[in-house]
DNA sequence: GGATGTAGTACGTAGTACGAACTATCTGGA
DNA sequence: TCCAGATAGTTCGTACTACGTACTACATCC
């Protein structure tokens, strides 16, 4: 795994604070990570609770979906909405149309902090572009855009999904 | 927390993928870290474990200074390296200097998977690149890099630390 | 009606994270 | 030189997370 900066591929001028797109990427990630672990932990939530939060705001998916949505194990994605229920913003109600199914969708409750956390973490991520230009944020959301749309498309997930 | 696209601010035409500066950042940071999962998944190791791995193979912290180089609680840098001493790529040493201290270094087995598991997550990253083109694939880069710098300026880490 | 497949859960195991409380060592000032 | 205060690190309790295996209940199809 790469942690530490290195040196530039010779050919190509470094400018300061190129740490090349494999360090670069995985260095971003984590510190995109570490923002949403702060701003969950503030409402008292780990990242994955709020990821969950953020998937049931405009949907009320079959636990099998939320597995997928989530790529987790369906057993894990059962111990995810087990605790989540246990907490009170969420809960599973059954499936009208197939008696073995469940959907799973937010309380009251977790519509009022799924808002309040996106706000935040809108707030937060959005902070940590400020360093750059209009159009150099534009850029970056751009380039993100693509490399999610391939992984998406590699994964066999189509956007909509 | 923000997991679902949303539609572009007024005011700017919307190219196809682009999901708006902090869903892209989500997103992507996502994507990253189920790139690490699986790549270290297959060494029988988890993310964290690999990125202590990976601090590791430049230098020689103590546990204080790991604390802070994962962003940890000491308590659970304490756990981590336990656990990673136990399964053998890393060991503590005493600190000749200090009597209360330790130094965490990579064992022979350490090092080596370490250099392994860092070039199959360079690649399997950089993969994450390949639809875009030499010039957008730096432009991330440096992007991504002057992110990374601000970040590491407000928490008051220079890159050197 | 029964074999097969699907949805979801229970269980065991290992990893992770934090806060409070603790022990051992270091430092600086009296 | 000694001691109070600070620092380094660990232990403990608690909650969360993830996966694989095995299981039950329900659906589907022949």
């Amino acid at each position: 795994m790469v942690e530490t900066p290195r040196a530039a591929p010779p050919g190509r001028a470094c400018p300061a604070h190129d740490l090349g797109i494999v360090d670069g990427l995985v260095q971003l990630s984590a510190i995109v990570q570490a923002v949403l672990s702060r701003v969950t932990a503030g409402a008292d939530l780990s990242v994955q609770q709020g990821r969950l939060l953020s998937i049931l705001r405009d949907r009320e998916p079959s636990m099998a979906q939320l597995a997928r949505l989530l790529d987790l194990d369906k057993s894990s994605t059962t111990g995810l909405v087990d605790r989540a229920t246990q907490r009170g913003p969420v809960r599973r109600f059954a499936d009208p149309e197939d008696g073995r199914s469940f959907r799973v969708v937010l309380t009251d409750d977790g519509r009022r902090l799924t808002e309040v956390l996106g706000n935040e973490v809108a707030r937060e991520v959005a902070a940590l572009t400020d360093g750059l230009s209009d159009t150099n944020r534009h850029r970056l959301s751009l380039l993100a855009g693509r490399v999610i749309a391939d992984a998406a498309v590699a994964r066999g997930i189509g956007l909509s999904a």
